[in-house]
DNA sequence: ATGACTCGAGTTTCGAGA
């Protein structure tokens, strides 16, 4: 079975590539994020018709994420339980499903934008709602994994130039705390193999020539209990999807799992 | 080759991304 996650940054603007990247790569269940339109207009009808079912969970401008499955879609869970809101909302930021006997969640961590700012405490507030969330998945004898944005790079490797994020978000120890804890339920990092160069970035930003530069970030992850871990063959980042003209500023993280 | 932001809302410019 293969598995993925991406951050596709807009499913309406993104449509074309989603199909033909599930189509070229065979992907059976794919987790994405930032849908950035509503529930109702997502393009169900179109990935219906590759053969693919859909867990949403979007409700406008922002955030938004989804499981895609072709092997099945059960016990969908919509919304992080417990979470926190962020002014007076819980935004759509998390959905679950088992799909094939595997169970995934697809998550879109909160950006945090300062250090200090409310979003960054929200951020962190999530986190910990996450762990509490998937602990008992983690323990159990079904491959789990949770994959999506993190919006935290786990160690200074995973950032193109550590000197670079003095004073901002996604490497500060607490964000990395959190993400420790997170992995202490029972989950692995499933560090996948860079397909260029030697560090698995998965996102460049879209300015100043970030990507032919190769100053990127690992931030796209997932995290699989014991027994995804075991069932694991490879992983790797599609660079090639972050290429040319209409591209997401993610790439794909492809995880293939002998189930 | 991989190339100097992009997206959606919505009206002309902006918040958000990270």
């Amino acid at each position: 079975m293969r598995i993925a996650t991406w951050n596709v940054n807009s499913v309406t603007a993104r449509l074309p590539r989603l199909l033909a990247w599930l189509e070229s790569s065979g992907t059976d269940v794919l987790c994405i994020q930032e849908i950035k339109a509503a529930e109702e207009a997502f393009p169900y009808a179109e990935l219906r018709e590759l053969g693919y079912e859909a867990a949403v969970n979007a409700d406008g401008r922002w955030n938004g994420v989804a499981v895609l499955s072709r092997v099945g879609l059960e016990q969908v869970v919509t919304g992080l339980p417990g979470g926190p809101e962020y002014d007076g909302v819980q935004e759509p930021r998390a959905v679950s499903a088992t799909c094939g006997g595997v169970r995934v969640w697809s998550v879109y961590v909160p950006n945090g934008r300062e250090v200090g700012h409310a979003h960054y405490a929200y951020k962190l507030h999530w986190l910990e709602a996450l762990r509490d969330a998937v602990s008992a998945d983690a323990d159990d004898d079904r491959p789990f994994a949770v994959l999506g944005d993190f919006n935290v790079a786990p160690t200074d490797e995973d950032v193109h130039d550590r000197s670079a994020f003095d004073g901002l978000t996604h490497v500060t120890p607490a964000e990395r705390a959190a993400l420790a804890a997170l992995r202490d339920t029972g989950l692995t990092d499933i560090v996948p193999r860079p397909l260029k160069y030697d560090r698995p970035f998965t996102y460049w930003d879209y300015r100043q020539l970030c990507f032919p530069k190769n100053r990127g970030m690992r931030i796209d992850l997932v995290y699989g209990n014991a027994a995804f871990a075991r069932a694991h063959k490879d992983a790797y980042v599609d660079r090639e999807e972050r290429k040319g003209k209409g591209a997401s500023d993610h790439a794909p993280v492809v995880v293939d799992l002998d189930v």
